[in-house]
DNA sequence: TACAAATGGTTTGTACACCAATTAATCATG
DNA sequence: CATGATTAATTGGTGTACAAACCATTTGTA
């Protein structure tokens, strides 16, 4: 068992666990950038675009509980998925308040062109699919994690 | 060995380790948030800090390099901490091109607030030190890969 | 059926985060 | 020693990200 009194200084900067994670989420995103930006989406909007292939129509409210995101953020981010034309953004006809977004024929085109991204990437990263999976499953614990501390989950 | 051929859906949202990445990070920092909003805060001006308490003076190329964070954002954030008190940007008097962002008193005296944090944060999070550190090996692991895949390390 | 509470989205304000262009200082080479 | 290339930082533009305030619609309840 390792404890606090071991470690000799608690405050150093590579130590961090949440220095790692905002380094290898931004940076991650950065391997994405170069693929993405000929489909003309942002890394945010990639993973909107995810959602909605698969499970469209989504209200924001939605999207927000799917992508963990604020309806603030995503509220602009669907204005401008629907100027590029790829989604448009209907009322829903029972609940008036409620937001229905949809795929436009050239958001559904899109995902052919989205296939390729996942391959590229593993390829690019140069890391076995074993070790993204490991770390995806430590990811999903941190998750559940913060979740609970926040006040997002499990009491 | 596992192969793309054996994944079912591999644009599926829940399966892409880039979306566990941002979400980790994000919500990881919100259970920073309400330790550090008391300190005046952000998280990346907590992480600057950490930087400097450990090597300061230092100028925004060295900032850039440890935190890994563009110029450009490096630049404001260091005047709103000198507007918050912690922190004098001065010229490098061997090279009037560079700054020299050095602590004040009250920077300093800062630390000892932040020496509480780490431990409240492991506490809170509920996980244990040792998968902490197990998740920590992984990330510096995604870390370097990406760096070399941006062209940022080993060619 | 009125009407207060709750729900779903949008807007505003502050703070990252990256890119490209700019400015000032230093260096390198003739 | 002059001048072009390099380097360090700042600025401006676009796009997240969150909190708080706001508005319209719906729901719960007397």
């Amino acid at each position: 068992m390792s404890d606090f009194a071991d470690i000799p200084d608690p405050l150093s900067l590579e130590r961090q666990v949440c220095f790692a994670l905002s380094v290898a989420s931004r940076n991650v995103i950065a391997v994405y950038r170069p693929l993405l930006e000929p489909m003309g989406l942002t890394h945010p909007q990639y993973l909107v675009m995810l959602a909605l292939w698969e499970h469209a129509p989504l209200a924001v409210k939605d999207l927000s509980r799917m992508l963990q995101l604020d309806p603030g953020t995503l509220s602009p981010l669907l204005k401008r998925l629907e100027a590029g034309g790829l989604v448009r953004r209907e009322r829903d006809t029972n609940d008036e308040r409620a937001l229905a977004v949809v795929l436009t024929a050239a958001g559904k085109d899109l995902r052919a062109e989205a296939e390729k991204i996942p391959p590229a990437i593993v390829a690019r990263l140069g890391m076995g699919l074993d070790e993204l999976q490991h770390l995806h499953e430590s990811l999903m614990r941190v998750i559940a994690a913060a979740n609970s501390a926040n006040g997002h989950g499990a009491a």
